[in-house]
DNA sequence: TGATAATTTGACCGGTTGGTAAAACATTAC
DNA sequence: GTAATGTTTTACCAACCGGTCAAATTATCA
């Protein structure tokens, strides 16, 4: 057999798994730091630590690694907004909803980035995604949400814009990091920046959204 | 004569404003969309109505470009900034600092999009400028609003993450524009967004950074 | 007008890029 | 062991990319 990508319909090999693996972390890394049209076959091939031919026995072409890079780690990115429970207490639902984002940034800003590049270049390998399953999820959130303003639990407000807010505060630690600390200097660029931003945006968001006596249901 | 960058030290001629002016516009439009390494002289060229050779003969590389249209851009992108005053009242000050930010995310949402891709992928060709000018400007705004928090004219917080909320927030709707799109739909995808978006960040931080009654100064 | 300088173009070049072909090599199943 | 299958490598290609060059064209101005 010649064509690996067929096989795998049928039952895959050890090899296979480990080398798409291999392959898989080498692309984050590569696409995550300079997108996809400026990320070229044999970087990422150097930093799988194998033969450019190699890694396309493995995917054919570019763009099959990548969709199945953003395959993966899409499910996984969203995780957070999925935890987001009806349930709960508003409060401590959002402030834990900040939590979770603020330690994604922190532990995969690799794929945040990945993302990152690939919604601000328009999405095209990711608007359907992001018009479909994203969308439909984020809309469902926003109804707890707005559930939350309407029984009085948390002040009233637009909630696609608060969704809006918390992933860009969050995400802006892994996408805009080099910047985060050029501007904090040397001095505060330790893992503890992200300590300060979590103490910060608690603050932000809990007081900024605490219903006030003004306000009542 | 045959260097045209050379003459410039000298007088520009009409059509040398002309020129540059019109490839500095293709190239934001092209470098904005696909970041410096995903980007061709050959598409800046087309945007710009000239073809190849005639650019370069304007520009003789394709970092002059990017490094031209950077420098051009960057110190308007920090004006409001700049604006921020210490003598001014803090809420008002905050508020308006929000607007402008938010007003630039909508009206050169381009120039917003060329530093995201520049401090996403590094920031390779600016990391000087955010280690110099943009953190001395940062320190001194920092500076202004510790002070504010220090008088108890707004809620005591950590003044650099403040700036960060502002800042992702508010570029946020520029940079990751089709993702905002695609989740409001079609039927809230018109300018009516940034009234939104306006009226629920005021709300955020305006009310975030109120001195609460248990906090006095 | 004509001379001079400024601008534009087409043809081209060496290096890189995504991708292929085929053969060499390794692994597995019997 | 050996045959079939799976994996890796070497050599290569056509398209693209950043950039050059010299000639052609156009604007400027005495």
């Amino acid at each position: 057999m010649v064509l690996p990508r067929a096989a795998k319909t049928q039952r895959r090999t050890r090899i296979q798994e480990e080398k798409e693996e291999q392959i898989l972390e080498a692309a984050l890394e590569v696409f995550a730091t300079h997108g996809f049209r400026g990320s070229t076959i044999d970087q990422i091939a150097e930093v799988a630590g194998m033969s450019k031919p190699n890694l396309l026995y493995y995917f054919r072409t570019k763009e099959a690694m990548h969709r199945a890079l953003i395959d993966r780690v899409l499910d996984s990115w969203l995780d957070p907004l999925r935890e987001f429970d009806a349930e709960g207490n508003p409060v401590a639902e959002i402030r834990s909803y900040i939590r979770r984002k603020l330690e994604m940034a922190r532990d995969f800003p690799r794929e945040s980035r990945l993302f990152a590049n690939e919604v601000l270049q328009s999405a095209p390998h990711i608007l359907d995604e992001l018009k479909g399953p994203l969308k439909t999820l984020v809309d469902e959130k926003a109804e707890v949400i707005r559930a939350w303003a309407k029984a009085g639990k948390i002040a009233k407000c637009d909630p696609y814009h608060l969704i809006f807010a918390i992933w860009s505060t969050t995400q802006h630690y892994a996408d805009f990091d080099v910047q985060v600390r050029a501007v904090l200097g040397i001095e505060h660029s330790g893992e503890g920046r992200f300590e300060d931003a979590a103490r910060f945006l608690e603050q932000l968001f809990i007081t900024g959204l605490a219903v006030h006596d003004s306000a009542p249901s």
